[in-house]
DNA sequence: TGCGCCACTGGGCAGGATGCCCAGCCGAAA
DNA sequence: TTTCGGCTGGGCATCCTGCCCAGTGGCGCA
């Protein structure tokens, strides 16, 4: 891994593209970027391959699904229950990422809910679990850098 | 808001197939689906300016682009600094994303770095603010979960 | 210095998908 | 019952895709 990876420029600028207008294709990607249609294909291919562009899955807003409520768990979880904890975890829909950290065995996890009072009634369904000792719950209020990664592929195009 | 919105079953089916399949057209998809192509069209046109589907931004991997390092850090700011502090974080390209959460003028935000040695650079550059009191960072292990939306929009296709 | 390799170019080709149109049908609401 | 919105199944021209090719230029290596 990280081996022959790296972006240089061109890449660099098509993963831009791409991230600004998702809905372009080859065609019109090699004429913005002014090289030849094969070139692009065979860089967004390589990109592909090489796992640094992982896919184009649709980007779901869970408020728009009715899920306007976002929080962040941590969780405090017994010893050698980590298996089970996730098992648990990754069986709750409103679970939307879970991470484990280090720390006191802990997790962090990112969750969503109807409303506040539906929150309740998730994080009663995350933590009503054996395994999980403590949780301390972080409601989001705003959003003022969404999850984005434009800066950090032009850094790293940059460092070349 | 969140008025006219919610999902039904076709809808639901339609975000799952293009989550599983990001590749696929609409003929291909309505085939899957079993309906008219017009349908299908109208239907994901309808989820787009819902705004259910945000786009179809590639998915980035920052380990493939040399940041194999993930953290998350909890933010103690200065009252009344939030703004300035949030330009600056916006200014850090490491910087993935940024909550203000709910607790004593909190913000959570996640972190990549190119390494462990590195990661202690982005968070000096981080903190190296003035508005910002304190800094907690949990470093990621594991990733159990990484962020989905199928399960959540299951759900919410069969809540109606 | 000369050779081979690799990426890029510019072009061509057939097949397929897209965007857009239409008339007809049906169920639900007024 | 009438109207309306959503779905169907079809057609159309245009455009893009995936794939192919030969030619060119830069670069490292012997």
């Amino acid at each position: 891994m990280g081996a022959g990876s790296g972006i240089d420029g061109l890449d660099g600028r098509i993963i831009v593209l791409l991230a600004r207008e998702p809905r372009i294709g080859v065609l019109e990607m090699s004429r913005r970027l002014g090289v030849a249609r094969g070139t692009a294909q065979a860089r967004l291919e390589r990109l592909q391959s090489n796992g640094v562009i992982r896919g184009f899955g649709p980007e779901v807003d869970p408020a728009a699904l009715g899920y306007p409520v976002t929080a962040f768990a941590t969780l405090e979880i017994r010893q050698g229950q980590g298996p089970q904890v996730r098992r648990h975890l990754a069986s709750v829909p409103e679970v939307l990422e879970l991470h484990t950290t280090t720390g006191t065995g802990d997790m962090l996890c990112r969750l969503v809910a109807r409303s506040n009072a539906d929150l309740q009634r998730v994080i009663d369904r995350v933590v009503g679990f054996d395994g999980i000792v403590r949780a301390a719950t972080a409601i989001v209020m705003e959003n003022p850098v969404p999850l984005r990664i434009i800066p950090l592929v032009e850094q790293a195009a940059r460092d070349r």
